[in-house]
RNA sequence: GGUGCUUUGGCCGAGCGGUUAGGCACAGGUCUGCAAAACCUGCUACAGCGGUUCGAUUCCGCUAGGCACCUCCA
């Protein structure tokens, strides 16, 4: 609302109320939808991590979320439906099944409630009503329409956007006629259905569909109460969406609702928008599969979701596969550095199961001795803390990975507590708070018959070398290779890693 | 047209009134049967022009380019 960083002070100590759009489920979700994914997740880590109770309530638009215009258009569940031939319902099942697969992929925790809009239709017909009953609604042919006016006479329509009801007016097209508005900038609360319509619900008004911009804020009261903490989304939903929501609130409950409002940037491709209107999204699966004519090769999803923390969340970050490349093999890069620091200590590697929080306050003393290891372990903190500045967290991670490699090297002594920080920044962070991890380790399903089956073969390789037999030596490892292992040798013997 | 943001080295991408961000790529070296990895070294940028300042990439102004929102969009 400042357009500044503010000190977060929750509304009740120790507990964070957080409310984030979600998607309109009408087709898969697209690279610009695993933006909010990650940022609300690590958001979500981070403030467990610390130590908060979150409720993070994150919906699912299903009903009531109209193309073209926002009062004119098809209702864009029901437009797919009709083009696929199936019940309004079916595409939101199987939409709303794919984009769970998607963030269970990225490793996007599930938040802890995600209502569906068209469950709340007769909580967003009370909350038209009490709009109506303050007076800052009015009913035209069946619709009912916020009155924007009246409103930003008492109140002030745009003071999350920062401008005026004349600017508003100002790019406004004209409408093509019979409007039922009263004025451009008015918006729908309650939409009359004609009678071809799908998707309608009996109102006092007669049958009809909630508006876009009235789930949020009715999902938000009932799960976070009259006001809550924080509340995020896409940039693009700053204006109209989060403006509407603003004043849907203090319209029917006296109170703006969100002390804070967090809002993503957005994933650009060749410098523009990434978005389904302009046609130019890769789907998730396509990133993952790498089918798609944009992508030169498959990129996983961990590959994704490292991508998006390499940059700062309300900074624009261009997709491009010479970037993609580059996240893969700097994540490469961390995973190698946690076995072998696991090699190095004896610790044995986490992996957090899909959904599994580190629910700790992050301790207060570092028991490093290092000097270096003890800047690194406050500076992510304190960078993941100002503002969720992912960048520089990772940064000081592979300031820690040189550290881990100068060590496995033995150019350098760690001491047990040493060893105790780099773990715990892995394990706590890494892991925790940035929700990375080994998906070679993840979805290698028979680890202890492949790992055993490996250490034969290596024997086998060790041997051959052994005997100065380069040729089957060299033919193991190439054969491993063609099966995507890549054994390396090191003065401690062969390491592997599934590519 | 209105509102706001942005312009960083080969690429991506942080940051800041005085200090090497980081990743990827590239070049040389160490190690190594080879390979890979790792490590060391090198590559030092902030669109242009003015201004403020002891000092600006960082603040201010202008110019040029780019983007977003103003209609659905994460």
């Amino acid at each position: 609302m400042t357009h500044k960083k503010e000190l977060f002070v929750p509304i009740n100590p120790g507990h964070v109320g957080m409310y984030v759009c979600g998607p309109t489920v009408y087709g898969d979700a697209h690279l610009g939808h695993a933006r909010p994914g990650v940022t609300y997740d690590v958001l979500q880590r981070l403030l467990r991590h610390l130590g908060y109770k979150v409720r993070y309530v994150r919906n699912i638009t299903d009903v009531g979320h109209l193309e073209h215009d926002a009062d004119e258009g098809e209702d864009k569940i029901a437009k797919k439906a009709r083009l696929e031939q199936v019940e309004p319902m079916e595409v939101v099942q199987t939409y709303t099944f794919r984009y769970h697969e998607a963030m269970r992929q990225l490793n996007v925790a599930p938040p802890s409630i995600e209502p569906h809009a068209s469950g709340h239709i007769i909580e967003q017909i009370e909350t038209v009503k009490k709009i109506l009953e303050a007076g800052y609604a009015y009913e035209s042919n069946g619709s009912i329409y916020f009155d924007v006016e009246k409103y930003n006479r008492d109140h002030r329509y745009g003071i999350l956007s920062g401008r005026t009801l004349d600017d508003t007016l100002e790019g406004t097209r004209s409408l093509d006629g019979q409007s039922d508005k009263k004025a451009p900038y008015d918006f729908a609360l309650w939409k009359k259905a004609e009678p071809q319509h799908i998707m309608k619900w009996p109102s006092p008004w007669g049958e009809g569909f909630p508006g876009w911009h009235l789930e949020c804020s009715v999902m938000g009261e009932k799960y976070l109460g009259h006001d809550f903490d924080i509340h995020g989304g896409g940039m693009d939903l700053m204006f109209p969406h989060h403006e509407c929501e603003i004043a849907q609130n203090v319209a029917s409950r006296g109170t703006q609702g969100v002390h804070y409002w967090v809002h993503n940037n957005m994933i650009t491709i060749n410098g523009q928008k990434m978005g389904k209107s302009l046609g130019n999204f890769i789907t998730l699966p396509q990133l993952f599969a790498g089918e798609h004519d944009k992508l030169d090769q498959a990129y996983s999803p961990m590959t994704i979701r490292f991508f998006i923390l390499q940059a700062h969340y309300r900074s624009t970050l261009d997709f491009s596969n010479e970037a993609l490349q580059a996240a893969e093999k700097g994540l490469k890069r961390v995973m190698q550095a946690y076995k072998d620091l696991c090699a190095i200590s004896g610790h044995k590697a986490i992996d957090l199961g899909y959904g599994e929080f580190i629910d700790a306050v992050a301790p207060e003393s570092c028991k490093a001795d290092n000097a270096e290891i003890k800047a690194i372990f406050e500076g992510v903190y304190e960078a993941l803390c100002d503002d969720m500045n992912t960048p520089i967290a990772l940064a000081q991670i592979f300031d820690a990975i040189r550290i881990i490699n100068t060590a496995k090297e033995g150019k350098l002594q760690l001491s047990a507590g040493d060893i105790d920080t780099l773990v715990q920044l892995f394990d706590d962070v890494v892991f925790g708070v940035l929700g990375l991890r080994d998906e070679a380790v993840a979805e290698s399903g028979n680890q202890k018959v492949v790992a055993g089956l490996m250490d034969m073969v290596l024997e086998e390789r060790a041997a051959a070398k052994a005997a100065k037999d380069w040729p089957r030596s060299d033919a193991i490892r190439d054969n491993l290779k063609a099966l995507g292992i890549t054994v390396k040798d090191t003065k401690n013997g062969a390491e592997w890693t599934i590519d």
